[in-house]
RNA sequence: GGUGCUAUCGUCUAGUGGCCUAGGACAACGGCCUCUCACGCCGUAAACCCCGGUUCGAGUCCGGGUAGCACUACCA
């Protein structure tokens, strides 16, 4: 096959992109990047009741932060030039509009196309007739059975159909569909699927009352005009595949038809069903990119961005939720799973989403990160406690000790604030546990002792030990003081470290006091001293 | 209800007829390290949905059950 892979993400403008699309786009990015091909961006807004201010430009912002490029489509972009269009829902290409909204015309040359074949037909029946005709008829189905008893242009004298038309009546055109064939879908990840006509009702195509097509004849005419070769979408289009392939044969453009390959769905952790935005809600994790500011319901929805997690961290996580290498490989570059990703590989059954494993992916790449990178973004939360002037040197050596404890940036406070701020008050199961009797007279002896370390000497590090790490010139005068005095070393250090961290925690002590300083060390324990009650 | 898809540890998965006494990762638990809490390292527990069939041999192939999911709109 010497022909170009052309793949297409094709969302609906109807709020945030949930995290399930996020995926079926990558997929189709990983897919096409594999191949040399194109991935294009089109806008489903066919339905012009749900559309939603500003979820266009979410889904943009949000494929450029995951860095999911648009090759051609509305926000074509790229990581070397950048925006290939002028604003940010611009549209780049030679096959477009690529929003269905502005591609009216077209689509009433395929419907014609479709009617004057004797593939489609005009329907006049009004919502309250239809659903009168399901109240009356268990299962009712507008097809080749029933349709015969509706107000269509089959049963309707042809004068009538146009007398309709003329006044200006509201009108919907339906698909004919064959009764009793079995139709054949190939499909990359499931193989054969055959369906029976049976079961396919008269899709409707057209709806006069917005002038728009639905979804299934925009979705068919627009692959065949953007020369799309594959379809990778969610499973929940497997069962109207075989729609779609009849549709394909009416337009005569079975031998262009594109491949099919459906995605499993994502599942709830918990219970049953597909993963929702309440999931989220209701469990404490983000199920959106960004953060959303829906301005038609006015609700706000978390993003994982804002949460604090790394692009390439969701982009690896959710890589591997669905498709997985043969070995025992977790983490992978984006270069990676481009080199590595095939649809075959993809598992049929649907995948429970699991947000610990989405947490643990965060933390590898965040330990990738290098200090200063770190402590950038950490910056943020530090200004939100008042700390937004620190030294971004300090905060990088900071960060380093305490990294490899968090899962997200915002955790570094937690972790680290009493780099920052002096304890305001005392853990109180640190206290029971290591504030002993004697604990004020050992630092007290402490004060004295670290008195009389000179000031240069107090970051100093001390020998090498035999592991090659080197000590802290403090442990050297420290220690052997414990010891003599046969004090204990976990009793001194563990009380020296309540007044310099708030609590039993924290990396190593002599770490700590580099940091602080020898003046700020020793006010702490003092304030210590005089606020820990025996 | 109908139709379709799916089925390996709690979760994501490896496994394509003998290499499976079923491997890895997350989570859980235990130990080591250690002045503390973490990290890290080491280890433990944990699964082939059920019933038949094919075969010398089945997690792997076939059939039937069961269960889960999706679809069943003038939504996408």
């Amino acid at each position: 096959m010497s022909q170009t892979v052309r793949v297409r993400f094709a969302p609906s403008p109807t709020g945030a992109l949930h995290i399930g699309g996020v995926r079926t786009a990558l997929y189709n990015y990983l897919f096409a990047r594999q191949h040399g091909g194109k991935m294009l961006l089109r806008i489903e807004d066919t339905d012009s009741n749900r559309f939603v201010p500003g979820a266009e430009e979410y889904i943009i912002e949000s494929l450029q932060w995951l860095g999911i490029e648009i090759d051609e489509g509305i926000g074509a972009w790229n990581k070397t030039s950048g925006r290939l269009t002028k604003e940010l829902c611009g549209q780049y290409g030679e096959n477009g509009p690529y929003r269905q909204s502005e591609r009216r015309e077209i689509y009433h040359r395929y419907i014609k196309q479709l009617l004057d074949s004797g593939n489609a037909y005009y329907a006049f029946d009004t919502p309250q007739e239809l659903e009168q005709a399901r109240q009356q008829t268990p299962n009712f189905q507008y097809d080749a059975r029933t349709r015969t008893t509706m107000q269509n242009s089959l049963t309707l004298p042809a004068e009538e159909v146009q007398a309709r038309l003329e006044r200006g009546e509201q009108y919907v055109v339906r698909f004919k569909v064959g009764p009793n064939e079995d139709i054949h879908v190939h499909d990359l990840i499931r193989g054969e699927v055959i369906i029976n006509s049976n079961i396919l009702d008269d899709k409707v195509l057209y709806k006069s009352a917005d002038d728009l097509p639905t979804y299934h004849l925009a979705n068919i005419v627009d692959d065949h005009l953007m020369a799309i070769t594959h379809v990778i979408r969610g499973e929940e289009w497997l069962p109207s595949a075989p729609l779609h392939v009849l549709l394909y044969r009416a337009f005569g453009w079975q031998d262009t038809q594109p491949a099919f390959a459906h995605l499993p769905l994502l599942l709830k952790p918990d219970g049953n069903g597909k993963l929702s935005k309440r999931d989220g809600d209701r469990l404490g994790f983000p199920v959106f990119p960004l953060e959303f500011h829906n301005e038609k319901d006015g609700t706000v929805s978390s993003g994982y961005r804002e949460s604090g997690y790394l692009p390439e961290a969701v982009i690896n996580f959710l890589a591997l939720l669905g498709w997985h290498n043969t070995g025992d490989q977790e983490i992978y570059s984006i270069a990676e799973l481009i080199e590595q990703f095939s649809l075959d590989r993809v598992s049929k059954a649907g995948a429970r989403f699991d947000y610990e494993k989405g947490k643990w992916f965060n933390h590898q790449y965040l330990q990738r990160l290098s200090n200063q990178q770190l402590a950038t973004l950490f910056m943020p939360t530090l200004a939100a406690h008042n700390h937004a002037s620190e030294d971004i040197d300090k905060v990088a050596q900071v960060v380093g000790l305490v990294k490899d404890r968090i899962n997200f940036p915002q955790e570094l406070w937690e972790q680290a604030s009493f780099f920052f701020e002096a304890p305001a008050t005392y853990d109180e199961k640190s206290l029971k546990k290591r504030w002993k009797e004697d604990s004020p007279k050992h630092l007290s002896e402490l004060i004295e002792l670290l008195q009389s370390v000179p000031c240069e000497r107090w970051t100093e590090r001390g020998e090498t030990k035999e592991d090659g790490t080197q000590g802290w010139y403090l442990d050297e005068v420290v220690m052997p003081w414990i010891n003599s005095h046969d004090y204990g070393v976990g009793n001194v250090m563990n009380a020296f470290r309540i007044c310099l961290v708030g609590a039993a925690r924290g990396p190593h002590i002599w770490a700590i006091t580099d940091i602080l300083g020898k003046e700020e060390t020793l006010n702490r324990v003092r304030k210590a001293l005089t606020e820990i009650k025996s």
